[in-house]
DNA sequence: CTAGTTGCAAAGAGTTTGCATGGCG
DNA sequence: CGCCATGCAAACTCTTTGCAACTAG
């Protein structure tokens, strides 16, 4: 049996109105606004969404700290994620594309990618033209 | 100026004989054997090393730990590396084939991959085999 | 009512830092 | 000899856990 809390609620929905970025503890606590979440709601929702395959858990490199991502399995289970080092935010990539570079991999090298989980990463091209203006 | 101490040495000689893993800190602390280096020294030399481009530093799913493997410049920025989730090892995806990803996801999406840092996560051969067994 | 959740505070795990000592060049 | 690096211990940051109070169903 699990409850829908006020707290829980707060925080998926937060993450389903930002698919498309990664956060961390912190930001999301933030994000809820303090006083409506403690910081131990916080992660043992997040694991708890986590184990129901609700969100994903990532690293990003160069930090101590775990990033959470809402996943909606059915629509994501596709294609390959682009994930932005700059802006943090992450693309989808074409099917075609994440079709071809699975079959490839996999041909060569007996490798297995789940393209649900896989994330590709780099810089999108908002925050390329940004730098070279 | 920089000097060579054994530590160091020993440090970075261990990460260049297994240019095929990525090692946390303690990882590397026992295996120089712990009497050899203190920890604050492994974590100093890591870092020392990785602002040199030297190592790569990264983040492995679901772990509270930073990864770090020897990263030869050189050798690495023309490829894409397969990481397996299971044993750790990465694999050095073929030159064709990443070439034509790094194509095709610029084409599609204005993304820029950087081939050298670009880790692709799976599942390696080994692996699969020995789970199926 | 009662089992699942919350908030708080304390404990863990990994990493960083200050400082005196030690060693490379 | 002077500066850099080391070892140790303490500080920090992020995450997990124990426990009593609270609440959804």
């Amino acid at each position: 049996m699990v409850y829908n809390t006020e707290q829980r609620t707060l925080l998926l929905n937060f993450l389903k109105e930002h698919p498309d970025t990664m956060f961390c503890a912190k930001q999301i606590e933030a994000a809820i606004q303090k006083d409506c979440i403690s910081r131990s709601a916080v992660y043992r929702n997040l694991a708890e969404l986590e184990s129901d395959g609700k969100i994903k858990r990532c690293s990003k490199a160069g930090s101590r700290e775990v990033y959470y991502q809402y996943f909606d399995s059915q629509s994501c289970k596709n294609h390959i994620h682009l994930f932005c080092k700059q802006c943090g935010k992450i693309f989808h990539m074409e099917n075609k594309i994440a079709d071809s570079i699975v079959n490839n991999v996999e041909q060569d090298n007996g490798f297995e990618i789940n393209k649900g989980e896989t994330t590709i990463y780099g810089v999108c091209r908002d925050c390329n033209t940004r730098s070279i203006k």
